[in-house]
DNA sequence: ACCTGAACACCGTTCAAGT
DNA sequence: ACCTGAACACCGTTCAAGT
């Protein structure tokens, strides 16, 4: 628990150290001054690096899109897609925590402009014009990121089952999601996330 | 502004009157003493009728689903379903302050499952297995809620280019964004949006 | 049953002072 | 140049006291 702690401050450490609490105690626990306290420093001294929380929060998010690692460029351009959109899933589930915060705060630097750059670039090697491109970038990087946050926090409509109990809920008024009752619980997510980017994909390649 | 504030206060009340709140002053501004002040009362009276801030922000959720219409049943299921996730994308617009809420903290009440159920039933109608079924609806559901976010906050990994300003990206290093800089800020939305729904529709229209 | 006032244990952030 | 201590203006929440 206790590592190398005293060396000197700088904005990437207190931005790692930042991910790290929040991997570890969740986003409501992190203050200034106990993330102070974890670099054993006052509060006050994380201002020199940092002007206030709402920039340690995007700073933690350029931490998150900085692990992403996409596939080489030999790939097809499905197969990479894919993979990069499976690498981009991984993180929430790396950082349940964090990942909101890239919903919540997208990114105010352009440090994830390459990787928009790359997608267009492959889709558009895939034989999509420009505009064609940055939709489908769009469609594809909406899915994704709703179905990662729906799996961190719950899908925005569907009531949570482990907080009210869908076992609850009379059949008669809904006969489907009781018949469903077991299976939302234990959907394979992999699977089902496939079968989402599978959908998008195969109406991409049929506009080529 | 000051509308009639003597009337008791309830749980419906403070809800609603805290949904206000927030598309006025934004979620960051919302507390429980300056909504007290907004309701002409203490903050701590609020107690009377939430257990918690955590409890008044589920309530808001609550709020904003009850106010989402979907289409009547006589239409094609796929004009329905569009129909629906238009709605819900119309929330955002409507509440762009409060809908982040409905993607970090998802009901936990069984407010929506009458909104599940009509979903599942329409896509069963149409010939999809319950399984089926429930991936459609969460894959369409992770697109229209990663979309809206996207419009709220700005997209995942795209620099925002209000805040980073697109204009100043290297053009031989970043030589898509550049050319799209242009459309990147005015893309037709409502066209944008169609579009994705389309690719996932049509996909789901072959595996019937 | 509902509202209040005072109090507790926290926040983020500023600023003048230290090294 | 970087860190600190004290201070300010807030928070959410409790509890005993009022009506």
């Amino acid at each position: 628990m206790v590592e190398a702690k005293r060396r000197p401050l700088s904005r990437r450490r207190i931005l790692q150290a930042a991910v790290r609490f929040v991997d570890r105690e969740g986003l409501e626990a992190l203050s200034m001054r106990k993330l102070g306290a974890e670099l054993r420093v006052e509060a006050m001294s994380l201002y020199n690096h940092v002007p206030n929380k709402g920039a340690l929060l995007d700073g933690m998010v350029e931490v998150l899109l900085g692990e992403l690692r996409i596939p080489p460029e030999d790939e097809g351009w499905e197969e990479r897609i894919r993979g990069a959109y499976r690498a981009f899933r991984r993180l929430a589930h790396e950082h349940p925590n964090v990942f909101p915060l890239l919903v919540t705060r997208p990114p105010d630097t352009m440090d994830g402009a390459w990787l928009v750059e790359e997608f267009l670039k492959t889709l558009e090697k895939a034989g999509f014009d420009p505009k064609t491109s940055l939709h489908a970038f769009r469609a594809l990087s909406s899915y994704a990121t709703g179905y990662a946050m729906a799996e961190i926090r719950g899908f925005a409509m569907e009531p949570s089952g482990s907080r009210s109990g869908a076992g609850a809920l009379p059949a008669e008024e809904f006969p489907r999601i009781s018949g469903l009752a077991r299976e939302l619980g234990e959907v394979d997510r992999d699977a089902e996330f496939e079968f989402g980017l599978d959908l998008i994909l195969h109406g991409l390649r049929e506009r080529l």
